[in-house]
DNA sequence: GCGATTCTCTAATCTGGCTTAGAATCGAGG
DNA sequence: CCTCGATTCTAAGCCAGATTAGAGAATCGC
């Protein structure tokens, strides 16, 4: 009551401003860029479409947010799953593991991911200029993971490794468009990315 | 398709509206479904916006046509080249062909195909069911190889071929997000991506 | 309780870009 | 040359959907 609490009523605000965030990673993640109204984010986060210019300058900064954020939180998830790996493992252990934790973060933890990864290609040019400074963060931890296996002798050294990483990223985010939890496993999914990396699909 | 070909020439109005199709495939390759304007598709065919609907209904159905001939013309080409290999290959060998033949397609040959891959996910429902047909067929051409090459013991026993498939075009149709045809070889690619599956990264 | 402030709503405005109308142009016969 | 159909143009029309205005509801500090 008498407690200052800025942090509260900011609180509720800020939970507001959440839910309108969350709803916008939603619907993009789900109907894309294009097919992304305001209407509908408005109405999966229970207020009406005005409301979001309180919170948000325009469509596009919400939509460049929400980008921002997935493209963030998908780095910080892998270097979290990277951090927590033994100090004895191996540098190809250390690949899997990020392939792992990339797959299970984009398909079941966060729609700004999947948002993120779905978008990044078909937003204007100018909403992109942050979220590219992330990606460009994010591919050098990718470079480095790769560089460290070549050098350790647990990459064939006549492979391309920047080819190589951009297919293994595409393979890895090409799933938003067609991954189905009811149909499928995740962690036959994981298993079967870390197998075509490592060994390959010949016998 | 829509080309008889009245024999002699193909007339001039024909004519027109390939250069429309045309246009449309490139700008919406480059700029996908949310950022292409009708004025900008006629500006690259060197038209007024307004002469395209003397050849097409309307946006959606010109986006419609593009896509379709994107994913018509690449299983075309797949095909025609899995047809040319020679009898006794093995099926890993013509699983080889198939991407070789995919991804330069799809970076070379065919804006249609590029727009086709790019949009797929990002257009109206409704605009996908004609396309979808192609691309089920095509799916079931690269569901052949794969189960080929398991019969046929050239792929591990333990993979979810399934699921690999899935990878595969993943990364092949992601390639159209980076590939720059500048800065690497299309033969480099090829032969990475072919590797990738055949023996994997691991030494 | 009671303003002051924060937040959300309804109603209206604005605009880009698809689409339509209808007039001009072109090209092949006659 | 003139006519007619085919083609393409200029000038509007029109609408979905973003955005703005300004009035109410909720909440907070006192």
């Amino acid at each position: 009551m008498t407690e200052p609490a800025p942090s509260r009523a900011a609180s509720k605000s800020a939970q507001t401003r959440q839910r309108i965030l969350d709803a916008a990673a939603e619907v993009l993640s789900r109907k894309g860029y294009a097919g992304t109204r305001l209407a509908d984010v408005a109405a999966v986060a229970g207020v009406q479409a005005p409301a979001i210019y309180y919170y948000f300058a325009s469509r596009d900064e919400l939509v460049e947010e929400v980008m921002w954020v997935g493209a963030h939180r998908v780095r910080l998830h892998v270097e979290e799953r990277l951090a927590a790996v033994p100090e004895g493992a191996s540098a190809m252990d250390r690949l899997m593991v990020a392939v792992e934790a990339h797959l299970r973060f984009e398909l079941q933890l966060s729609d700004y991911a999947t948002a993120s990864v779905r978008n990044a290609g078909h937003v204007p040019e100018q909403l992109r200029v942050r979220p590219a400074a992330e990606e460009a963060q994010y591919t050098h931890l990718w470079r480095d993971l790769f560089v460290a296996a070549q050098q350790a002798g647990e990459v064939r050294a006549d492979l391309d490794i920047n080819i190589l990483r951009l297919l293994l990223l595409g393979a890895m985010n090409w799933v938003v468009e067609w991954w189905n939890p009811r149909t499928r496993s995740l962690d036959d999914l994981v298993a079967t990315a870390q197998g075509m990396i490592r060994h390959g699909a010949g016998t």
